[in-house]
DNA sequence: GACTGGCACTCGCTACAGTCGAGTGCCAGG
DNA sequence: CCTGGCACTCGACTGTAGCGAGTGCCAGTC
């Protein structure tokens, strides 16, 4: 059951020679490989116990072991050493985020900047809604019974929906149901926001009171309902790089997962403060990408987290380069919102 | 050099069988499987002229028969009757369409529509801004130097970009601006703004210049020059389900490709007027997809058109078919738009 | 007791030869 | 001009053999 020091050496050089060749690798190749201060022999023995305990296995009887997911989980674990990130990759990120005039376009930097960095696919939460207060409401008359109601939050998102009223509103009218919404709402959070809607209908004149019936149900199906989550994904491309020896030969299930806006939020979405969160193979809930990890983690201006972003990509992976790098692309993010 | 009708009708056969079988054929399941009243050795003389005019090829000296991109161009123009859509796919289409609260809705719903009725990769554009002309400008103040400039075009579209100003700005002055840009503004096409644009600086008074100034510039930048066109995508993984096949083996230039919006605009934006595109592997311009064919066509309520959608996949596609959806796809959304 | 060198063994990979059959081109006859 | 017949081609598949990377095990050494 225990696993001495050695036992932990070989496998961390398991791990990195795979990830490197792509190749299962074997005692000998191992001992030239590293430093590891034994002969082959021993180092076969420890392999012959790896197995026994899961972390690696043989893909064929006279081949060399390739790491299993219960082996990259205590790699990424205990035997990762963080890899700080090359200075190159630091100017990268500084440069690509600079310049961003707008919450999409920062969101798109991000997206393409992640998925430049890794080489794998990134998927990158807008702020979500939930997450953020109502900075303004805004209501612009299209013709007498239509309005466009646009809601700029305080993260920078805007979303915007087209109401229909139930009969021809004059343009006063107009004033005074932007001044009621914007009076009761604004600071206050998304998530929070349902019984203060319902009471807007009940404040109302009987003059507004249909067309605030019919706003009040857009609002809430708009801002906290319907598609509340946006997301930006990268770098599908890159997901056909490894020759189709990852993904076990068919791109299809990941890509199918991943045009599941529901599936990339459960991906990305649930995050805890300042917590990196790696998903390995099988530790995927979602069935198409068992043969996949993901490394996400959140973001938002200082210690608040209004979304989620990672990376997904084929178990066999550079873990600690991809940890460092999401980790510091959520982090410049943050800081670049928390500016504004 | 003339293909007589029975030679045309062997060709017609080849394309519908390998279409459908993914596999060369040969000149006796083609008499088998089609009524062409003659034996197999004619057809084989019939090939032999086909191949020679390059319309169809050999992959290897004892296979069967199989188009070229010629071939294809061929059947298409000339060869391949209207294939009506079927009732399931017409209530598919409206009953996708019906209930969508808003451009960004619509465009979602078309874009997976058309990926799911074609099986392929669809594309679909926003409406152009350059086609489209403003409804309506509003200016939504952030804070004292900065404000939100929203865009609401005819074609309901809508933009927002922040506003970062010189120098503070009271709220009348807010005021003003907003009737100013409106004013001039309303109405026109986002093509033709520009002097105008330019116009709206020279009448502002002195008050009001700095502020303009900078308007103007963030006008001209979001609407005419910067990502002015957006657009969406969907089914990418149909683009895996040809087993390797399609694509000679690699995804990947494809899935480059379609990361490209610049790359999908040139393959779906340049349309004129109810015109279907077709463009057949080599045919297309962009190296990527050479191995692709993309159908396309332009949509707009009644005969304008305000933007281009379309779809993409492997030169053995069901051309007929997929130009038929393509077409009808196009009809029920420029209906829809016709209906705001 | 832990490590090592040696050795027999496994088994995937490659190369090569042989067979099969779909499909062709060509030709002579209707 | 079409057709049946026939010889030919060549890819796909099968079986065999040799190679070599890699292993497990064991006896010997420190």
């Amino acid at each position: 059951m225990g696993l001495d020091d050695r036992k932990l050496a070989v496998l961390r050089a398991i791990v990195e020679d795979y990830v490197a060749t792509q190749e299962p690798v074997g005692s000998k190749a191992l001992v030239e490989r590293h430093q590891l201060g034994v002969s082959p022999a021993t180092v076969r023995n420890d392999m012959a116990v790896l197995e026994e305990e899961g972390y690696i296995r043989q893909p064929h009887t006279s081949a060399g072991r390739v790491p299993t997911d219960r082996g990259y989980r205590l790699f990424v674990d205990r035997l990762s050493r963080v890899k700080p990130l090359s200075p190159a990759e630091r100017r990268a990120i500084e440069r690509f985020l600079v310049g961003a005039v707008d919450l999409d376009d920062v969101v798109h930097r991000t997206v393409r900047l992640l998925a430049q960095l890794t080489r794998q696919v990134a998927v990158v939460q807008y702020p979500s809604l939930a997450r953020s207060s109502v900075r303004h409401l805004e209501l612009v008359p299209i013709s007498t019974t239509r309005l466009m109601l646009v809601m700029i939050a305080d993260t920078g998102r805007v979303e915007q929906r087209l109401v229909e009223l139930p009969r021809p509103i004059p343009a006063d009218d107009v004033t005074d149901l932007r001044r009621l919404v914007n009076e009761k709402l604004v600071g206050t959070r998304l998530s929070e926001t349902p019984p203060l809607v319902q009471a807007l209908v009940d404040e109302a004149t009987a003059e507004l009171r249909p067309a605030m019936t019919t706003l009040s149900t857009v609002l809430l199906e708009t801002l906290v309902e319907r598609h509340e989550e946006r997301i930006a994904l990268a770098g599908t491309a890159n997901l056909a790089r490894g020759g189709l020896l990852d993904f076990q030969g068919s791109l299809r299930p990941i890509l199918e997962a991943l045009e599941e806006e529901v599936v990339l939020l459960k991906l990305i979405g649930e995050v805890e403060p300042s917590t990196m969160r790696v998903r390995i193979g099988d530790e995927n809930e979602i069935d198409n990408l068992r043969a996949a990890s993901v490394v996400s983690t959140g973001y938002g201006p200082g210690a608040t987290i209004v979304g989620g972003l990672g990376v997904l990509g084929p178990t066999r992976m550079d873990y600690p380069g991809t940890i460092a790098t999401v980790r510091a692309v959520a982090r410049y993010v943050g800081d670049l919102l928390a500016q504004n």
